[in-house]
DNA sequence: ATCAAATATGGCATCGTTACCATAATCACC
DNA sequence: GGTGATTATGGTAACGATGCCATATTTGAT
């Protein structure tokens, strides 16, 4: 092997100076033709790649972002974060540096050294389902955005999917179907720690709303929370379903509780949507598009959060960012369950 | 700001040389209990973070991965690559570089570029399904690992899912549990270009051979190729349990298979695991737990084929790679529907 | 023909870290 | 107490690319 071609070699095969190679490269003026040519010549020939470590050594930005999750990496949802992130970032001529610190805040404040040793220009911190996390250590004076959670404090920038306006519409999108009786599975979880689930409170009010904007009266027995088992999102929905004045259409928590909500309402011998109109919400693809009929949902802005953390990170560079919380909207995906 | 602290800054704070500094950072020899002490004050004094930069340009390898993937961080199947291949690169303090070329050429070629420019020490090619790729250009002399596919030519080491072994053992699983008409419903791509596919003939053949090793004579009757819409998943089932001599399990092609299979049995008042048993294929996560009852399916090793990609770029450093093919099995993962 | 401005070109220090080298100081052993 | 190893310590040249500076050379306007 000819072992690393560098600039030098360059500047030699071309038989010029390494200013001159230098200034081909980033296209700088004061080149003559020939040499210009020569120049690019050697380095078709040597297949040269100039470094992009003695580049940043000498003082260019690095061109780096870290990606730092507690899980996300993980789980099916919300791969859809880095692909947003990695696409702004390529565009920007940035690379994306990806850890996943499985929810351990010890690998997590590694990882932040890691990014600190190579320079990153910026982290975008993400979880897998919308909720408030805490900063591993170690990032102070490092520009850091959330995506998909929030600090308490709200002390750094982040983007969140809009649940409010996610819940209205979802409840709008059936009322408009001509629903009046619409029941509600609502997620539930039991864990205190993560209980705050914006997504809980969020959608609940959306719902809410979305009934009074359209004069319905709130009837809290059409309200179920669900530990999000398949047997009480089962359950949840054949009570609904068997009580005395039953809903006409169902909102459920998410996908997975619809899919459940599915075969409880064909065991009732009830048709979605003639029967019965089902809304789910995440459109976690392989279920919603699955399902027969397809099921009518929620989108949840994973790859526009990734987007809008990048893209802000990139509009901001050298200053420091603003808090802003952003909170982006939940399109509705029409299929077929509505 | 103090701007960036470097070995310098620790030299002087401490009051020793440069040299000194490195030392004790390498945690080299012959540095005096006292010096040593006050190198590590002053760098926690003063939060100093090496610069890798510096460090790889002086010669250290760069302490990166290149990931590379046509679609795979898109795909809610495939993440767990991403994940094992994280894994085992931090516990040989790698990073990963992720890009996601989108299936676009051009855009593989620019990021292998950026890979090279960045010095990686090897990249792992994934496919967001089991098939056979091409490499994008550039990669030569770069160390790859084909992961979740492979080349026509078998010119560079792969990992991919063993197809032929999870047909076998899906099917042996129905058996055991005393089926005697196993249906298959596999999975079909009309596209040429895909159609290859390995899933469907490793299977086949797997299904095959565990009949025959039980000596159950081959009834092609009870084999079906499905497009993959829910309304072919459904009607396939439905024909193959109307049959005159219905199955009394089912193989389907993958999760969502199974989901539509669900639904179909269920409108014909069958019940799983009761009247017939079920058994799917990737395990899908949101899926396969989310059924009722829960899907008993065949794992697709995706976190195995990325810890296994980086262990071999990892275990061959230096050396070049032999071209090694590797099949990694499918665990079965029994749940509630056989 | 003259001179200032524009164009070309290459040498060299520099970025932060480590390895090599040179120099000291200390130790162990007869 | 002299000799050779062992332990301590710091100066400095790299690594590859770039920007400043110095030096030619050419152009264009008078």
């Amino acid at each position: 092997m000819t072992g690393k071609i560098t600039i030098k070699e360059i500047a030699r095969h071309a038989n010029v100076g390494t200013t001159t190679v230098s200034r081909v490269l980033n296209n700088h003026p004061y080149v003559s033709d020939e040499k210009r040519r020569r120049v690019e010549q050697a380095i078709a020939a040597l297949d040269y790649h100039p470094s992009q470590t003695a580049r940043h050594l000498r003082g260019s930005p690095s061109g780096l972002l870290g990606f730092l999750t507690d899980d996300v990496a993980t789980t099916p949802y919300a791969v859809d974060i880095i692909r947003g992130a990695q696409d702004v970032a390529w565009a920007h001529n940035m690379v994306l540096l990806v850890a996943d610190s499985g929810g351990n805040a010890r690998f997590a404040e590694a990882a932040v050294n890691v990014f600190r040793e190579r320079a990153v220009e910026g982290i975008v911190y993400a979880a897998m389902y919308h909720r408030s996390v805490d900063l591993p250590a170690g990032l102070e004076g490092l520009p850091t955005v959330l995506a998909n959670c929030f600090l308490e404090n709200r002390k750094a920038p982040s983007v969140v999917p809009d649940e409010f306006y996610g819940g209205y519409q979802a409840t709008a999108a059936t009322i408009a179907a001509g629903h009046q009786r619409v029941g509600f599975i609502n997620l539930w979880e039991e864990d205190p720690k993560i209980a705050p689930f914006p997504a809980i409170h969020g959608r609940l009010r959306g719902y809410r709303q979305a009934l009074e904007d359209h004069g319905i009266a709130y009837d809290e027995t059409l309200v179920r929370y669900s530990i999000q088992t398949p047997q009480e999102n089962y359950r949840h929905t054949s009570e609904l379903m068997t009580l005395n004045d039953p809903p006409s259409a169902l909102f459920c928590g998410n996908d997975k509780v619809a899919m459940n909500c599915y075969s409880a309402l064909a065991a009732l011998g009830l048709a979605v949507p003639e029967d019965v109109a089902v809304i789910g919400f995440d459109n976690i693809a392989h279920i919603a598009g699955g399902l027969l009929p397809a099921l009518t949902t929620m989108q949840l802005p994973h790859y526009e959060m990734g987007r809008w953390a990048v893209q802000y990170l990139m509009g901001n560079r050298g200053k420091d960012l603003a808090p802003v919380q952003v909170a982006l909207p939940c399109p509705l995906v029409r299929r077929e369950s509505v």
